[in-house]
Parts: C-alpha cells; structure tokens; sequence
RNA sequence: GCCGGGGUGGCGGAAUCGGCAGACGCGACGGUCUCAAAAACCGUUGAGGGCAACCUCAUGAGGGUUCAAGUCCCUCCCUCGGCACCA
C-alpha cells in the first residue's frame, strides 16, 4: 500500500479557489453553445460578517447550481449587495461614520468571506445597490411607475415619535413606544409616495406554471385576500346636506340585521358627522385608537371597544334608520373603513353588540331550522340560509340571496357589486437619508414635476446630519434640497424622501443579466438568453413582500413593454434557519453564535459546507452541532484515505467481469439513482446520506481483491462526482490525484442504467392481521400464489393464524403480503 | 389575534402512493492498536419483558377511518416564520 498523505483542508482549498478563479470556470458566458440557467440567491444585506445562515444559504444555491452544472447547463448564479436601509444609519448616528463608509467597508469583508466558500459565483455581474450606477436605474424604474400611473402621491399614515419629532420604523417601536426615549407613539398623516400594486391584484393571484412550495402560493392569496361582496351606500344628513357613506360588505344578503354601523376612528367623516355632546368621547377614542397596532386592533381576543357619535344613518335597503358608533375593530385600510352591523350573522359585530347592549335581529335562518330568539345565541349565526325578517325579500333561498340583494342595490342606484381586496397599495416613501433619491422636484407654479430623464441620477450627497426632525437629513442640505424647475426655470425643491429599499430589491435580477450597462437599465436582448430565473432561493420570511413586489415589478415592466415574459422566478425554494447548537435563536445575548470563520479555520468549507447541508431537510434547518460538523469531517477523511488508498489501484492493469464487480456496480448504479433523484428534489441531506452509504460500501470492498476490478474504479469516480457539489475543494484534488487533469466541476454527471438498480431477489414481509410475523425472499415479480404458499409454509405465520387459513390477503407485489385471519 | 409551517430514539434526522418505524450521522457503551492518550478501525445501541425462540409497547395528546396510519379525518396542546417602515 502507498503512503498515504494527509487531508489538509486550509491548503487544497485555498490551491483550488486560486485555480478557479485565475481560469474563471464560474464565470458564465451569454452565449454558451448549452442552455442558460439562471441560478440565484436572494442578495444579502451587508450587515458586515456572513454569519453561518449566509453559509446555508449559499451552499444550497451553489450546491443546486453545481449539479445543474455537471448537468450539461450553462449557469449563472451571481451575487450582489441590497446595500441600502436602516443598519447603516443607524451605525452613522452610533459611530459617527458615514453609512456609505460604512456599507462598502462591510461588503468588502463579505466579498473576502464569500470567497471562502469555494462557491461558484459569477463575480463580474456583481451589483451593489447603494452605487450610483445602480441606484441612477432604480430612479429611472420610479420614472417608468410615475409616467405608467403606477406612482402617485397622497397622505398615508407614519409611526411618529412625538418627542423625537421623527418617522419610526415598525422595527424601532417597542411595546407601541418608541425605541429610544419610550414616548407613545402616534400614527401620523403625511404625504408619501404609493405604487400601484392594487392594479395587478388580479393577474397576481394567477400562479400557474410555476414550480413554487404550496405555502408560499397560500400566503401570497391570503395576503391579497380577494372577497366578493356589494358595495352599499348608507345615507344621513348633516346640517341639510346629503352625505353618503359607502361600506362593503360580502354579506348583503343580512342587509336587514343591521342594527347599527360603525366608523374607522380615523374615517374621515368622524369629524363631521359627531354631534356636540359626544365630541369630547368621540375625540378622546381617536386620540386612543391612533396609538394602537393594527395587529392590536385585529385581535378577536381583545374585549370590544366603541363610542357612538351621536349621528344616525339611513339603511338605503329597509329605510330603518341606525345608530352610527366609531370603533378600532374598523379599519380604515380594508374595505372603505366603515361597516354595517349585523351582529347576528358576523361573530365582531356580534361581541360588539352584547358588549354595548344594542339590538340582534336574525335575519338569515338555515334551512330545516327554527329561527330562535338571539337573546339565547352565545355566537353569531354566520353560515348562508333562507332570508327571513327581511320585507319583500323573505323566503329567498339561500343561493339566490346575495345576488337578490346586489341586484336590487344596483336597480335603485344605491350600491354595486365589487371586489375588496386585503392588498393595499405600497408605501415607498422614506423620510431617510440612506435610500434612493426619489426623482421628484416640486415647483410652486407646476407642482410635481419628474426630474428629466438625461439628469439622472439625483445624487446623494455625502454631507448630511442626523437630526431628529420628523423629516428626511437630506431637508437640511441646501445644495441638494434647492433647484430650478424644468418646466419654468423657477426655483423649485427636491423630494427629500428616499424609496423603500424593497424597490432596489425588486429589480436586481434584471441589472445582473447586464451590470455595467450605461445606456439602459438593461439590454432585452441578453435579458430573452437568461430570464425569468431558473431556480430562486431564499427565507420564507420573504414569502409575501419581496417576492409579491418582484412579481409586481415584473408584470407593470412587461405592460410599459420594457419586459417580455409574466413571472420573474420561475421555480422557488425556501432554505430554512440554522439555529444555535441549543436550538435556540443564534444571537449574542444568548452566547450560542457559531462563528463560520472558526469553524471552516477548524474543519475548511468542504465540512462546514458538507454538515450544514446533512444537518436536515435544507428547507426545516435547525441547530448547529459542532459535533456533527466532525461527523461530517470525518466522512471527508474517510473518502480521502479510500481514493488514496486505491490510487495505486487506479495505475494498474485492471480485473474484468467478476462476480464481486458486479456487485460494487449495482451498488454505484443505485447510489447514482438515489443521489440524483435527492439532488432534483433539493434534499441535500438524503443525498449525502446516499454517499456515505457507497462510500461504506466501498471501503468494505476494500479489503478484498475488489480494488483492482474496473468496476471500482468506476465507483470512486462516481463517488467524487457525486460529492463534488457540496465538497468542491476535496473532490477537486483528489480528482486529479486518480489521475483526471481537467476540473472535475466541468465534468458530466454519471448517468445510472435503470436495470442494473433491481434487485434479483426482494424481501417480502408478511403480515398476519397487520403484524409483521415472518420475512422471506422473493421474485420482484412473484405472483401472490407463490408469495401466499410461501408465507403458509411458515411456522410462525401458521401458528399466528391459529392454524386456520387466511379469510382475506392483501398483497403488494414485492413488498408485502397481509394475511387477515 | 389572523395567515402559513413544524412536532418521530439520548441528539440531528430517514421513511415515493397509506404497506418492515428509526436509513445516514452524532453521542454512549464494549473491543483492537498503544507504555499511555488521541486519532483510526471493529462491534452493540428505541423502551419494557423473557434463559431463549420470541412477545408487548412506541412517531406531541385524545378520538376516528382502514386488512394496514408517522402518513388520511376530527378535537386539543406546544413551537417556529410573516403581519405591510428590519431586510
């Protein structure tokens, strides 16, 4: 036996990167004489070290994108920064250090990071949101939104610090107070910035042809939350004048159980409508109400809340005339913000009823049912049913119903069937300095006036003060701030919101295809070679934003014809979240950080790598053990002292046709089969439990004469290929060490001969009334005679059927055979 | 609260379609090698009972469907992600 060298991680790692990069094998050419495959990761945000759901992450992505590789496929799989947002300004006012200082110094310490991988990254299409050659086509996209009518401006609700006098961050209000100086804070109205995403609520809910989880299909349709109803205007008079308030509704077959109706606090009638004795409890509820989460609000769980205004308003359908309350179960952002109460049939307007003491009035009876006295109900009756208490319409049947009442709404003019929706259009602006500039100059004569396509981009300056003003820092830089209008030449002021840096993530897929371009956002030509994206990989907790605001993006660019397909991502999957060896959230607090630097120094990237993919299902994740990352390292050593050990075998003249190369080619074919199959499937941890399982095989077969079969040869081939996409570094080497002088990460995937994957003989298992009691070897194809005769002619089986025979069997061909007694 | 996941040995997990529960790995125990230790290698390892052949129990809890349930149905408990300004 040959001396075997030592597995040395650190040094063949940092050998074969080099190698890599100087060649740029990973770099993909538009233009490869096979398909296109646009491999990609969600970019991360350069918070400054990748930590060890960074690894995940990538190594899955660059796992995948390997295996497509050998394929036969031409992949791109690049990376880029989403490099603006709240962290940086957060360290600018901590540490006194300008966030483009401090965004760039942290994603040059990722790049280095990111390297360590040995991931096949497509370095020359990187992109970094936070530059000017980026974030000038971020501007550009704002413009296309702006002249399509995607983007218009109106007052939406901020968090607001009263004390700070500044807009928060959901993130910066704890326990509804804010962040740094504990003060309540408010729901403030200002003018911001809105896309249109409610416009494409419909083509949004159509996910067909793509291969993306269930789930996250489920999530997207809650989240857009598509109802049918009627929309039905209520009507009162204020002070002689004829006010009209529309509510939807999905029910207007109960339009007779309305016993009262309530306002948003924040409706905008509330004011108006509220009678001098209720104004001071009126004022105090809103006050209260603006100082409460939706999610609060929401609760089915909190004890009902309301104040009524003093106002009644006319049911247009029975002319009763209802008292009008105002109450924070009402949302001012669903439906038109005011409700009919029907707390008979709707479990809210039920508890709100018992909790103020007003009226219930059945109106909707199921059929073969009595009606019965509310008084008695302990919940609200919401299931469909005959129309009763409701004038000419009684007896309607229950299918009938709603359209009944929706026609005659529209025959009177007084309401109209229509679809609400839960999506709400989306919020763009910022009041903060570190985003991208929103292309907008305001003028006293020509109001808001685009800032012309050949000025772009509108820079950002890199003098600013944080100041806690309620308003952008870009405010209080005059030079920025002051500038001439392009209509009049007069003086004008600039926007000094920036854009939500979710608009710079909904486009980076397309500035990848063609980063350095100057001319345009993109070339349509090189984007036809590669999009939409192949395979998409990221956190769930993206499910409903970015990847809702991605799809948006790409369906309004295809309308203004600057795109021409439907979908960005074609096929999707959710990595899951590696957790602290104690199952517990990694976080500093807790202690429970593992560092990837540490251990990649301890184990190199091909463990690390290995474990992080073996730990468990790669979209569960789960906890970091140090010990299975050895587990993981000893497998590598294992693998490495069996190709060393069989190099010698490799020089020699081989042994043909052998019964025990048979054998060993059966096992390579089945690992193959299993391998690739887990590979399709994105089940990285079964795949390698498939390799170890070879590689046992093999090392069994090591000790016998076996070694120096062509067969095994084959099989340590197979072995090192098959591997090669989760432990690039290993398999490189020892590749080349078996002889092989280009990379093994351009070779082709072993292909498996499904013949040579069956068994001669199988196990059957035989059942006496469901109980295991007996195991024998058969024909794949015996007939359920031959198993049954078999099976009889066993002791155990006879005794456990008491002798008798069989009064039922049920028999899986090859698997099992059930006798029923 | 609402929406969406998940719960299997001491631990991470495996189990195409409802068909042998526990693949693969970790840990533990025993052994080989060694002056010794580490590493490496070999073996055992769900729980309980039995001298043994074997038997019984077991996939968060409880109920149901079925020849057969980790897998399907109902009720409940725990836990994780999202909830529109963290990204």
């Amino acid at each position: 036996m040959m001396t075997r060298t030592k597995y040395r991680p650190a040094e063949i790692e940092r050998k074969w990167q080099a190698d890599w990069d100087s060649q740029g094998i990973y770099y993909a050419k538009d233009d490869a004489p096979n398909p296109n495959y646009y491999n990609l990761v969600m970019l991360p945000y350069p918070s400054g070290d990748l930590h060890l759901g960074h690894w995940y992450n990538y190594t899955g992505i660059d796992a995948h994108g390997r295996f497509m590789r050998m394929r036969g496929w031409n992949v791109s799989q690049p990376m880029g920064f989403d490099a603006f947002g709240l962290p940086a300004e957060n360290a600018a006012i901590r540490h006194n250090i300008q966030p483009r200082t401090w965004t760039l110094e942290n994603i040059e310490r990722m790049r280095v990071q990111l390297r360590k991988m040995g991931a096949c990254w497509d370095w020359p299409r990187e992109t970094v949101s936070c530059l000017p050659d980026y974030y000038k086509w971020t501007e550009w996209l704002f413009l296309q939104f702006y002249q399509a009518g995607l983007a218009y401006r109106t007052k939406a609700p901020a968090n607001w610090c009263p004390s700070c006098n500044t807009t928060l961050a959901n993130e910066q209000v704890v326990n509804g107070t804010c962040e740094r100086c504990h003060t309540l804070v408010i729901r403030k109205e200002i003018d911001q910035w809105l896309f249109r995403i409610t416009k494409y609520a419909d083509e949004l809910l159509d996910f067909s042809g793509l291969n993306w989880p269930e789930k996250t299909v489920t999530m997207q349709r809650n989240w857009i939350g598509r109802s049918e109803g009627a929309e039905i205007r209520f009507v009162l008079r204020v002070e002689q004048e004829k006010v009209e308030i529309p509510v939807f509704t999905t029910r207007p077959d109960t339009i007779y159980g309305v016993t009262f109706f309530v306002l948003a606090p924040e409706h905008p009638l509330v004011g108006r409508i509220t009678t001098t004795e209720q104004q001071k409890a009126v004022e105090g509820y809103v006050d209260q109400a603006r100082r409460e989460s939706e999610i609060e609000r929401m609760s089915t769980e909190k004890e009902k809340t309301g104040v009524f205004t003093g106002a009644y308003v006319t049911n247009p359908v029975s002319g009763e005339q209802v008292p009008i309350w105002i109450a924070d179960y009402v949302l001012m952002s669903y439906g038109t913000g005011a409700v009919m109460g029907v707390p008979a049939h709707d479990q809210r307007d039920f508890e709100f009823a018992r909790k103020f003491g007003l009226p219930i009035r059945q109106v909707i009876n199921p059929p073969e049912e009595e009606p019965s006295d509310p008084a008695t109900w302990t919940e609200a009756k919401a299931h469909y049913g005959v129309m009763i208490n409701s004038g000419p319409f009684n007896g309607t049947p229950l299918e009938e119903a709603i359209k009944a009442v929706t026609r005659y709404c529209e025959k009177q003019g007084i309401g109209k069937a229509t679809v609400s929706y839960r999506l709400r259009d989306w919020l763009v602006s910022r009041q903060r300095y570190w985003g991208a500039p929103i292309p907008i100059v305001y003028c006293e004569k020509d109001g808001i006036v685009p800032v012309p396509e050949d000025q772009l981009p509108v820079l950002l300056p890199d003098e600013v003060e944080f100041k806690p003003t309620g308003e952008s820092p870009l405010r209080y830089v005059s030079e920025f701030l002051n500038t001439t209008c392009q209509k009049c030449g007069g003086p004008a002021t600039r926007e000094t919101d920036t854009l939500d840096t979710f608009l710079c993530s909904s486009w980076y897929f397309l500035r990848y295809i063609d980063p350095k371009n100057d001319q345009e956002a993109w070339s349509k030509e090189k984007i036809a070679k590669w999009l939409p994206v192949d395979m998409y990989m990221g956190g769930a907790e993206h499910a409903v934003m970015h990847l809702l605001y991605a799809r948006f993006f790409v369906k309004a660019l295809r309308d203004m014809g600057l795109l021409n397909f439907n979908e960005p991502f074609t096929r999707l999957y959710h990595q899951g979240t590696v957790l602290g060896p104690d199952g517990q959230k990694m976080s500093k607090s807790r202690g429970n950080v593992v560092a990837p630097d540490d251990v990649v120094d301890a184990f190199g990237a091909d463990a690390v790598r290995g474990y992080l993919m073996f730990m468990g299902p790669f979209d569960q994740g789960g906890p970091c053990s140090i010990q299975g990352i050895e587990g993981v390292s000893r497998f590598l050593n294992r693998v490495w002292n069996l190709v060393q050990d069989s190099a010698e075998a490799f020089s020699g003249a081989a042994v043909v046709d052998t019964e025990i190369g048979r054998e060993i080619k059966r096992t390579t074919h089945k690992a193959i089969k299993r391998v690739t199959t887990e590979y399709e499937h994105i089940r990285f941890n079964t795949a390698l439990a498939g390799m170890m399982e070879l590689s046992n095989a093999l090392i069994k077969a090591r000790e016998t004469e076996a070694v120096r079969t062509a067969e095994y040869r084959q099989a340590i081939a197979v072995l090192l290929k098959l591997l090669a996409p989760l432990a690039p570094h290993i398999t490189e080497e020892l590749w080349h060490q078996i002889g092989e002088h280009e990379s093994i990460h351009v070779q082709l995937w072993p292909i498996y001969d499904e013949a040579l994957t069956r068994d001669a003989v199988v196990t059957v298992v035989v059942q006496v009334n469901g109980k295991v009691r007996e195991k024998l070897e058969a024909a794949p194809d015996a007939s359920e005679e031959e198993v049954q005769a078999l099976a009889m002619a066993s002791e155990r089986v006879k005794a456990n059927l008491g002798g008798k025979a069989p009064k039922k069997v049920i028999y899986v061909p090859g698997k099992l055979i059930n006798l029923v007694g």
